[in-house]
DNA sequence: CGAAGTTTTGAGGACCTTCAAAAGTTGTGG
DNA sequence: CCACAACTTTTGAAGGTCCTCAAAACTTCG
């Protein structure tokens, strides 16, 4: 069911606001990106490996992850998206899809074509800034996850990443009372943290002893943050809440050496 | 010990135009970016966690590691960076480093003003194209490594992690014989792998029983690449050398849709 | 209410770690 | 150019974290 609301990207303008404050003009130009709404059941594939998507997907409510699978079955799931998140952003530069991304629950999925992303990128330096940064710090959180299943034993790995989707829930608006819906099974958090199931399941069980945390249904509550961030070691600077570097600076630098570049940026805007 | 000398450049931009062919102007403005080159000895921090660093780092030749570490220290390292790379092209637009870059064996590094890949990506799009591609790979590769140590057991990841390697050296041109240089320890490459030094000699060991590798001194000779391409269940296409999205399909659909945007995209050029 | 999926429990075992020391290699200064 | 120190690789033995397999208990949902 496609539709054409504006509105539908008003999330992720708002994650980018978060961290640089857009001009109107920016700010218009990425609304003017025509989208559409699909709303897919649990459990579906949306971009499988190898695929080469020609939209770039956001995540309007719901859940999804991406993810690898090896030969033999076993799977790695490499990053979770909650709404306001764009999912494969990257996808407008990367061809062939290097892994899958499907959803855990009931999700509203937003697609803009990769054409209109690159316009934009072409023609709206701050844009293409905020999408770079975008990428950027998704790279920052693969990086960490790395960190977490090559080094951290299952106790803080588990806390670890409780603590970074409980930041980002917080981030997006979603926690209440030290508590968000993150709706999925121990099984496919045990493939994020590179574990097993069953030994999940008995490290939930000891941190729920412990009062670290507590899970109903779908929910997770923080229950002890302090004891929770001593355990995993968290901190959440990789995840950059400062933003990205601001480009005011940057004028001064451009009118100093502006004889330097003078011949060579002319010559490249023909 | 500055120098100034337009050719520190060359190698990245060798390896941006293996992927994709630049214009002779955005190959100028590119080397008309002034760099300092430093040499260091082996085993020294260039940047370290939490540093705001000014200016980005190249690879001229020799070998450094972005790595992470906790507070037990214990080790990860994130990536390698080959002669050739850009270590922390990320580090023009992240402000606080998340991770810290050293260097592995006596090494050149080319370093260069963020402030002048800031102007080149705001004003040369093709540039930007170019360095938003470089960071993406990086990230897909982190992708790949967050698998590797999660889900492949100590043999199918060191094999693993060899392949990438031969890959990344063979794309440099700096294979001969299926052999390349390599230089670092047992210990900093368990770090890579998220092992003890211990059982990653072990595997080695048996990894050269099995007649898959030779390793002498630093150098590495892959023995038998489809076994161990098998082994790792390795394939080349998270590397994406295929290169970025074709931009020339782009005119066509931004002749297309050229009034939707035109508003907004004159307003926010200025 | 029954079926399917998810969480929990138990027991045994494998992979990888830990600790320690020996053997081998590299680099430096006399 | 040898001697020696420092580092790196290798070996051994013991043990722990986490996995495997299987089944029971619990939850969700049509």
């Amino acid at each position: 069911m496609p539709s054409k609301n504006v509105s539908d990207l008003a999330k992720y303008l708002a994650k980018i606001e978060r961290r640089v404050q857009l001009s109107p003009e920016a700010r218009a130009a990425f609304l003017a990106i025509p989208t559409e709404a699909e709303d897919h059941p649990a459990y579906r594939n949306i971009v499988n490996e190898g695929d080469r998507p020609k939209r770039a997907s956001l995540v309007d409510h719901g859940l999804v992850s991406r993810y690898k699978t090896l030969k033999n079955g076993l799977r790695q799931i490499m990053s979770f998206h909650i709404p306001g998140d764009f999912v494969d952003l990257q996808s407008a530069m990367i061809v062939v899809a290097d892994h899958a991304i499907r959803t855990h629950c009931p999700t509203r999925i937003i697609t803009v074509a990769h054409e209109d992303i690159l316009m934009l990128t072409a023609n709206v330096p701050e844009l293409a800034r905020a999408f770079w940064f975008d990428t950027l710090v998704d790279a920052a959180i693969f990086r960490e996850w790395t960190l977490n299943v090559g080094r951290r034993n299952s106790r803080q790995r588990t806390a670890h990443l409780l603590l970074e989707l409980s930041a980002l829930y917080d981030a997006a608006g979603l926690v209440v009372n030290e508590t968000f819906h993150f709706p999925i099974t121990q099984n496919d958090l045990a493939d994020a943290l590179g574990m097993t199931a069953v030994h999940l399941n008995r490290v939930l069980q000891s941190m729920r002893g412990d009062r670290l945390i507590r899970t109903h249904s779908r929910f997770i509550t923080i229950e002890d943050r302090t004891k929770l961030t001593e355990l995993a070691g968290f901190n959440a600077g990789y995840l950059h809440p400062e933003g990205p570097r601001h480009i005011s600076a940057l004028e001064g630098h451009f009118v100093r050496h502006q004889s330097r570049y003078a011949q060579a940026l002319t010559a490249a805007k023909n």
